[in-house]
DNA sequence: CTCCATTTATCTAACGATAGGTAGATAGTT
DNA sequence: AACTATCTACCTATCGTTAGATAAATGGAG
């Protein structure tokens, strides 16, 4: 095969077993997906997907963390000396709305954060992790604009409605529902 | 049987079934419950379950259409001539607290519209009817404060941020999360 | 008031489908 | 020979759902 190697990456087929995995969950939770459907997508039977993945749990946290790995990647480094705070957190709101706009799906990990309950404990900190990540981007982000507004709460607000205006909007299938609930995030 | 003849009501045991239904699902979400672990809990078989609510969909219908009569009976009319506009809106954040810290559980319908694609139609659209409620009484508490706002863009920030806050707050597993992501709500 | 039909609420028992998971064989590659 | 990636074939558990039996309560008719 002609396969270059290139450290600790990960299989082109496991690659792909996260895509369809991560494309599930978006939709319907960690029940939304399973290795029976997944191995059908990406063509393998379901005993192989455990080849690559062995439990479900683990397959969760593999999913979680590239996605939330990919997520930050996307943003850049907070403290970037060539970008403005300001287009950095709009660029943080772009994120989000991608998801809804390009992908049609919701974020992961506000959907393993509802059931966070429900999930196996290593998945839900997988979770909880890219909420502290989140929150220290943009504490970062919001530290640079200075004033003497709390920044940890200015970080949480900006995550909750963000996340939730992805809920409203796909309930209410209306995108301009998320842009109205989202209004005025960075500027205001 | 002394049963108090009252209209069109629910039988005891089906309330039951809801009352445990609603649990697992602001756990679990619509695959977080299952006629055999309602069954259990209530002390009948899976069968019986099927005799108050024909099918999941049903039963799902019901449990998203009891919460909503139930949330906006808690709030109130939003034109109640003693209540000012600025103490509904506190009301309605309390609401969503409550959830969190006397329930210790997801908004139910915050739950199902995150999983709205994943949805029987007729329980998506319960979930759809709970937001439109929710705007509705929104919209109508905001515009007596009068001022020159857009007032669904405000109604659909702060269902979104209160959604949102409960999602954050739970992953993290701190509710002083929610309080911070919330603060400013109602008088900013 | 008694008899009988109906309704209510439950049960047992099963159906086919799907879930996550495992053991062991099989090629192809290194 | 060892490793990689897949397969077949199976396991147990649970899912939503259904058929049909059962027992108790209800409600008119004689």
């Amino acid at each position: 095969m002609i396969e270059p190697v290139k450290g600790n990456e990960r299989s082109a087929k496991a690659e792909e077993i996260l895509d369809v995995a991560e494309r599930m969950a978006r939709i319907g939770g960690y029940n939304g997906f399973s290795f029976r459907e997944i191995a059908k997508e990406v063509g393998i039977k379901s005993a192989s997907v455990h080849y690559h993945f062995p439990g479900k749990a683990e397959l969760g946290v593999a999913v979680a963390r590239r996605y939330t790995e990919r997520f930050l990647n996307g943003l850049g480094a907070p403290d970037a000396p060539g970008a403005e705070p300001e287009a950095l957190l709009k660029r943080y709101v772009a994120a989000y709305r991608s998801a809804l706009v390009d992908d049609g799906l919701m974020c992961l990990c506000g959907m393993l954060g509802a059931e966070i309950a429900y999930l196996p404990e290593v998945v839900a900190q997988e979770a909880k992790r890219f909420f502290e990540a989140n929150i220290a981007w943009l504490t970062a982000v919001l530290a640079r604009k200075g004033g003497e507004r709390d920044v940890r709460a200015d970080a949480l607000r900006m995550i909750s409605t963000l996340e939730g205006a992805l809920i409203l909007a796909r309930s209410l299938d209306d995108i301009s529902a998320f842009d109205a609930a989202t209004r005025g995030l960075v500027t205001g």
